[in-house]
RNA sequence: GGGCCCGUAGCUUAGGCAGGUGGAGCGCUCGGCUGAUAACCGAGAGGUCUUGCGUUCAAAUCGCAACGGGCCCA
């Protein structure tokens, strides 16, 4: 650090504290930062704990697209805090950055940089040459993201992350998809799957993105078989998939009626579920119609043409029945068209009563052969074809437009299709109920996110599609022979190169890998599935592809499952379910041992960042302007972690204002310490003579910590750092340096002083170390200077501290609670001063307190001084609870509804009596008899109420257990001593103003215009001389007034004018 | 359409599990302090606790429903 050692002399070098300039987040991160780097602190941390008790983290790897933002800036400061704190709580911690390399996202990016519009684009591109590009793109994001993370002051394991690009990591993958294959999870099917066609490859449902969109909302007429101009009615918003229409669902609980509809002249008989009747006329616009007759699903019984046989041959090889399902809705007709290899449900149904699973759109989204007429043609396109040729047909029944929420490629943005095609899952739902039960077994942050959020979304998971057709991936390792069909998984490089004699593969990406072959034991060649894989798939591994499995087997025995995780609340269905998914199947238990879910980002409105919105914050502006300690703690404090935070710049501010007040409370003592050459290791173990004040802020910071552990067992990063806040604003820097300023003032080297410098001192050792894990910049600068300046022998950064713990002999919670007492009191009399105007800058004759209980009155008997000193009166009378104070008069006011039914005609004599009457002697005499005697008559309780009449220079206020009284009567010592305060203040302030230092000395003149105050201002002048360290002072009226500095005065409306020189 | 979470002053929030007069900070208004000073302190104004229904002697708190926001799903 720059300002470790003090060269006194050329011989002699001494270590002591040194003066600080103000707060700059900036300066201090930068050093700090620099300072970290140069002595290797990370490294030398965790090597440091390295018998500790083991804690394994894993990091769950942000994708590569070279932008960090607010949430994963907020997510990576979660995880240094918490790592930080286990660290100095003695842990042995294994962690490493992630990254997430692989798939779509960047070959997207790379596409557009290429100018690519198609996959066709790629290959003439050629797939090496491609996938180079990507990993490039990968490789350069994750060190522009690296040195934005680094620059949060976030200490991960930066320089060997697992990278999902690595073979090691592709491997762990292999490994683990053969442990899938092994076990019989592995499976090859014809499932309908999101595509995406401008991508050409199916998505994961993890991948889709819902969003608004206009569709058409159309009602079509199929014709039943062997019943003339009779039709079942169906509706749909993807008219293109009419053509591979095979079947119609209805409920089997539903009427289902057949109507007899007349329009134009012509007549025709539909065909719909009975309660939806009214809307499907409406729709078709029909006005005559007659109910034939109904019948429940289940017995409805009908064959129809293909809607579209004339145009789709392929169509009339099909019989198209209809087919009770449970899915059916009550909305439109009830009666659902069914395209099995266009829809899920329509799969299903079709698997279930196996039917044709007709698919004759490619992967391209354009209709194949088998579509006849329509071959060729865009699915985007054909809606309003398809259209067409059904009014031709007489088919359509209605037709206008919609707008509901379809999903999307979350990438290209492309709407989504459901094609019916061959892809190799992973059979998850076989082992659902292990999940499940592992779950269980995990510990949940908050609870409900295992217990309600996670379980439920296991429970309705399906298997896991993970072939992808593209090229930026992890090679899916299954060979199949083409002869045979039988499937070999390679679980490792060395077994591929042992099974294929194929040696020095550059890596394992493709095109590498493709165009291996190996022989079949039918005698047939075995070649690769060209896919690789989906890249949740990826992640899935990480627990233990950070620890080089399957190659290092002895640091998953040693370390595996991980103790803690902590990720976003989209991570449920991501990386939370991909990674128990991958390590059931591997090791058949949960990969992760505890999970913090934390919340998202959003805006003040409370709505999401996005690009489109324009209201997106980076972390980068946030740190430009306050600095990123101020972003840490902000993050950290504003919200419970599991709650979404909405962005305030104003609440950053406030943040940033409490770290300045921080620095100001640290900055303050350090200039008289080192003017007193103030050494805490002499005073250390010698008996100091501590005020009750001292105790006081001892005891709170150990209570302090105590706080921040027990919210830090439970990951409560808010609840840790709050009370961290507001102890440093309310006690130490509102109260404890308030209290302590006169004793640091003073010039001789008394215990007194000692005692302060030395609570101080103690107070702010303990709290670098206990903030260290939020703000690891402004602790470590504090450190530096407040332990390693005097100290060499010290650990060299506050992070190779162990944490703070409380020091029990310190504790004191009957004296933190009185304190809490005296503060009320003061605050209270603050606000008595106030209603008469008297400045806190003049002393008040006495206080009297009157407390409501006895724990009132130990206060103030223990706290007096701090009393008498912080309300700045001569003395401090304390009443017991419950006494009224005696100079206080009692006035009594009459209740006119009791004494006029009692007295008549005599109450206004009554009246006029009491007024006069004394107030002490009735409230006595009621409290003794219940009644008294006024003249000649006798009044009971009920004719009269007291109330507290105040003297007029008596100040009153309440606090909640007790109120005070403030008596501000000026005597001659108050007036003498209030406006030589005055005096010393503006001979202060111009001090100030000519920037002289602490310990220089003046020449004073001050002149007054007022031959009292004059008066009263010259006995005090040697008090004020010392008080300005003036070493001569002239004061008088009408002399002249000269200096460096002169200024004129309103004193209290007395004119002064004071001039300062230096000496 | 479903699951989970959230809705408290102009803004950011505490309190909610265990029902009993809703607490802070920012901002605003007024005042104070003055060797932490581009800092700090005090007071005041400001609340249908999103809405409705219910349980209860009593609801910000518990239950149900609606509305708005978020994440996830269909």
């Amino acid at each position: 650090m720059h300002y470790r050692i003090t060269t006194l002399h050329s011989l002699e070098i001494i270590y002591m504290l040194k003066e600080v300039p103000q707060y700059d987040a900036k300066v201090v991160e930068q050093n700090i930062q620099k300072f970290w780097d140069e002595i290797d602190a990370y490294s030398r941390v965790r090597e440091l704990r390295k018998n500790g008790k083991k804690f394994f983290f894993v990091d769950g790897p942000p994708y590569t697209t070279g932008r960090i933002h607010l949430g994963t800036a907020w997510n990576k400061i979660i995880k240094d805090s918490v790592l930080r704190y286990r660290s100095m709580s003695g842990d042995h911690i294994l962690e490493r950055a992630g990254w997430d390399m692989h798939g779509l996202p960047i070959e997207v990016k790379v596409e557009g940089v290429l100018g690519f519009k198609s996959k066709k684009d790629i290959e003439t591109y050629g797939v090496g040459n491609f996938v180079a590009k990507c990993k490039e793109f990968a490789l350069s994001h994750r060190d522009e993201m690296t040195v934005q993370f680094r620059n949060l002051g976030v200490w991960l394991n930066w320089k060997e992350p697992y990278m999902t690009l690595r073979d090691e990591y592709i491997e762990a993958a292999w490994w683990t998809l053969k442990q899938a294959h092994v076990k019989k999870l592995l499976e090859k099917g014809l499932r309908v799957v999101n595509w995406c066609p401008r991508c050409e490859t199916a998505i994961a449902d993890s991948e889709v993105e819902y969003a608004d969109e206009t569709d058409p909302s159309v009602y079509i007429k199929f014709q039943v078989m062997g019943e003339e101009n009779t039709y079942i009615v169906i509706w749909t918003t993807t008219p293109w998939t009419i053509p591979a229409n095979i079947a119609v669902a209805v409920h089997p609980s539903f009427e289902y009626a057949k109507v007899r509809v007349r329009k134009d002249g012509k007549e025709e008989i539909l065909i719909m579920a009975e309660q939806l009747m009214a809307n499907v006329l409406k729709q078709g616009r029909y006005r005559d119609y007659e109910v034939i007759e109904t019948v429940l699903g289940e017995n409805l019984r009908i064959e129809y043409d293909a809607p579209l046989g004339d145009k789709v041959p392929a169509q009339r090889k099909f019989s198209h029945n209809v087919y009770l399902a449970d899915f059916v809705t009550a909305e439109n007709t009830g009666c659902v068209h069914i395209a099995p290899g266009h829809g899920i449900d329509d799969f299903e149904l079709g698997m279930k009563n196996k039917l044709p699973i007709f698919c004759p759109v490619g992967p391209d989204g354009r209709y194949t052969e088998e579509a006849g007429d329509y071959r060729g043609m865009h699915v985007r396109d054909a809606n309003k074809v398809v259209l067409d040729d059904l009014t031709v047909n007489g088919l359509l029944l209605a037709s206008g437009k919609i707008s509901h929420r379809y999903g999307h490629c979350w990438r290209c943005k492309t709407s989504i299709i459901y094609l019916a095609t061959e892809q190799w899952f992973l059979r998850v739902t076989d082992i659902k109920e292990q999940m499940l039960a592992e779950i269980e077994k995990v510990k949940w942050y908050p609870e409900w996110a295992g217990s309600a959020r996670f379980a439920d979304w296991v429970k309705g998971s399906r298997d896991w599609c993970i072939s992808r057709q593209r090229y930026w991936g992890i090679p899916i390792p299954v060979w199949v022979c083409e002869s045979c069909g039988e499937t070999e998984v390679m679980g490792t490089r060395h077994e591929l190169e042992k099974r294929t004699g194929v040696s020095k593969l550059p890596d394992l990406h493709r095109p590498n890998v493709d165009n291996i072959h190996i022989k079949c034991k039918c005698g047939g060649q075995m070649s690769r599935v060209p896919d690789v894989f989906d890249v949740w798939f990826d992640s899935a591994v990480a627990s233990w592809a950070t620890l080089n499995f399957p190659h290092d087997e002895k640091a998953l025995k040693d370390w595996w499952p991980a103790d803690f995780i902590t990720e976003g609340h989209d991570q449920t269905r991501g990386w939370f379910y991909s990674q128990m998914g991958a390590s059931l199947i591997a090791f058949g238990k949960a990969p992760y041992k505890s999970v913090l879910m934390h919340g998202f980002t959003l805006d003040t409105e409370g709505k999401k960042m996005s690009k489109s919105l324009g209201n997106v914050v980076s972390p980068e502006e946030v740190v430009a302007k306050f600095g990123a300690e101020s972003l840490r703690l902000y993050v950290l404090s504003q919200n419970a972690p599991w709650d979404d935070l909405k962005f305030s710049w104003d609440e950053v501010g406030n943040v940033h204002r409490m770290l300045n007040i921080l620095w100001n409370v640290y900055r303050f003592p350090l200039p008289y310490m080192v003017l007193d050459k103030f050494n805490p290791l002499e005073i250390k173990g010698t008996a100091v003579a501590l005020r009750l004040e001292d105790r006081w802020i001892l005891s709170r910071v150990s209570s302090l910590i105590r706080q921040v552990d027990a919210a830090m067992l439970e990951y409560n990063l808010h609840k840790a750092t709050r009370p961290i806040s507001e102890f440093i604003l309310e006690d130490l820097s509102r109260w404890y340096i308030q209290l302590i300023r006169p004793r640091t003032w003073r010039e001789s080297n008394d215990p007194d002083k000692l005692a302060a410098y030395y609570t101080l001192y103690e107070v702010l050792v303990t709290l670098t170390k206990l903030i260290a894990p939020f703000a690891p910049h402004i602790s470590e600068e504090m450190y530096q200077n407040l332990v390693r300046n005097v100290d060499p022998k010290a650990p060299e950064s506050v992070h190779m501290c162990d944490r703070a713990v409380p020091r029990e002999e310190f504790i004191d919670t009957e004296l933190e609670k009185q304190m809490n007492i005296i503060r009320e009191i003061v605050e209270a009399s603050s606000n008595a001063r106030q209603k008469l105007k008297r400045k806190l800058r003049w002393p008040v004759k006495k206080i009297v307190v009157a407390p409501k209980k006895e724990d009132v009155a130990a206060a103030v008997r223990r706290l007096e001084e701090v009393l008498k000193e912080q309300t700045n009166a001569k003395e401090i009378v304390l009443l017991a609870p419950g006494e009224t104070w005696e100079e206080l008069g009692v006035e009594v006011l009459p209740v006119h509804a009791a004494l006029g039914p009692a007295f008549k005609k005599e109450a206004g004599r009554v009246l006029a009596e009491l007024k006069n009457a004394d107030g002490k002697a009735i409230r006595r005499a009621i409290a003794e008899n219940g009644s008294f005697e006024l003249k000649e008559w006798t009044l009971t309780a009920d004719m009269i109420t007291f109330r507290d009449s105040i003297p007029q220079e008596i100040a009153q206020a309440g606090f909640s257990a007790g109120d005070v009284y403030v008596d501000t009567e000026l005597t001659r010592e108050i007036e003498c001593e209030g406006y030589a305060r005055e005096v010393i203040r503006r001979l202060q302030d111009m001090r100030k103003e000519l920037d002289l230092a602490v310990e220089e000395e003046i020449n004073a003149v001050v002149e007054i215009r007022d031959e009292r105050v004059l008066e009263l201002v010259s006995e005090s002048k040697d008090f004020i001389s010392g008080e300005v360290r003036a070493k001569s002072m002239a004061l008088g009226s009408g002399i002249e007034v000269e200096g460096d500095l002169v200024k004129d005065w309103d004193v209290e409306d007395v004119r002064m004018k004071m001039g300062i020189c230096r000496n």
